[in-house]
Order: structure tokens, then C-alpha cells, then sequence
DNA sequence: CCTATAGTTGGATCGTTGTCAAACAATCGG
DNA sequence: CCGATTGTTTGACAACGATCCAACTATAGG
């Protein structure tokens, strides 16, 4: 199991992690992994609508922001929100955010 | 006194006002409109270190993000936050995210 | 009317970004 | 070892965005 590069969470900043949510994609992909946790590359881009090569460009994106953590397991790539860290750094951020998707309006706040 | 072209509250989309804000020059902007209330242009852009025609491009994005509102009187234009809209529509939102920002984070939150 | 003031708009530049396609890398199953 | 699976990387391209400068608009004051 391999942790793939990502900012430590005191180095998590503002104006990235804004940036990276301002996107559709990005956004839907947050929104998927609030609900569903953990789960691969593969399945959390089959509905995306766009090349497997952009949604990688994507998660990319969002690890380098702070946003999620990518582990590598043989041939498969786990993702996971860093929702604790970024309730740390940033409080009430990610859950008003993800309040205020139209994906994951209504659905639960896991714990 | 003229209000500049804004989206009604129900038209504000999260993922402009999240591009908006995914900006620093953008974000001390709104910093500076949290804690000062209503300025004009030309107050709210003295510090900023860009060009006068930069930050009026800044204005234009957050008011057509729904960020702030623009009132012209005379010559002058004097630029708010959409806090009560904000709010509204997103709630928690824009109060995490300025607590989050380090221009902001301390200081008291306006009623 | 003339000038200074307050911003906006248009053009030019330059870097960034979202996208796809193709090539590549790494792993797992026979 | 081979082929299928899973993603990543690279290259190309078009679109966007931040910035500055210059020109413009509109108002206020003398």
C-alpha cells in the first residue's frame, strides 16, 4: 500500500481548496466520496461523463489542494475525503459545502 | 443612485461563488467588505497592489457570482457583501470561509 | 466650459486549465 | 510470459483568466 503525495494539513490552503471545489467535476466527485467513503478511481469516475485521463487530472488536483488522499493498492487507487483534516484546518467549511451541493443536499452527514 | 446587474438570490451558484472567491486578491476583497461594511471601489482596492482596471475586473466577478452588490451614487460606486443572500441560500457557507481566511479569521462576525 | 475624479471598457499579453487521445506503467490472472 | 485491467503521464488544443495600459464615460467642482 502506497500513500500518494499530499500537503500536510497545516499547509492545506484557503484559495486551493476553493479552487479545486470550484469545478462541476471536482465537485461531483466530493460529493460522491461524502456518501459513498472510500472508493477507487474507477468508480468514483464511471458516471462522470468525461475521459478517464481527465478524471485522473482530477483527483490529482484535488489531492495536491488537501482535498482527498489517494492510496494505492496493486493495480487499484483508493480515494477518500480528508474531511477530518479539513475540519481542522477550515471548520464548517466542507459541510456547508457539501450542504450546499445539489448532489448531496439532503443526504446525511456521516459522522 | 443605479444598482449594478446582479443574479437573484434562487440564481446564485455554488460553484461561482466558489471560483470567485478561489482568489486571493478576490478574497481580501470580501475580507476587507466583512469587517468594513459598505466602500467604495476606490477604498476597498487602495492595498490591493493591482492596477485600478484589475480590481474592476474583480468587482464584476464577485457581483456576477452574487458575491457583493454594487450601488452607484454620483462617481462613485460603493460595493457590499450579499451577506443576507449569501447565507440564504448557502448557509454557514461564506462564514466558514471567511473564518477560514487569514485576513478575517479573529475578527468578530457582523449581525 | 474645463479639469480633476472615479471607475469601466477594450486590447494585448501571458500563464493556467479542462479536455481528449495515445502512449505508458504497474499489477493481476491464467 | 501474455493479455487484460487500472490508472497515470504526456502532448496538443482551445478556452479562460489575471494583469497592465490606454482610452473612454460620467460626474462633480470651480
Amino acid at each position: 500500500m502506497r500513500l500518494l503525495p499530499h500537503p500536510a494539513t497545516e499547509d492545506i490552503q484557503l484559495t486551493e481548496v476553493l479552487r479545486a471545489l470550484a469545478d462541476p467535476v471536482r465537485l461531483e466527485i466530493v460529493g460522491r466520496l461524502s456518501t459513498c467513503g472510500e472508493m477507487t478511481c474507477g468508480d468514483a469516475g464511471d458516471q462522470l461523463g468525461v475521459h478517464k485521463s481527465t478524471a485522473s487530472h482530477h483527483y490529482r488536483t484535488l489531492r495536491e489542494a488537501g482535498v482527498i488522499v489517494s492510496k494505492q493498492e496493486g493495480r487499484v487507487v483508493y480515494i477518500s475525503l480528508r474531511r477530518h483534516d479539513l475540519d481542522a484546518r477550515f471548520p464548517g467549511l466542507l459541510d456547508s459545502i457539501l450542504a450546499a451541493s445539489p448532489m448531496t443536499a439532503g443526504a446525511p452527514v456521516p459522522l
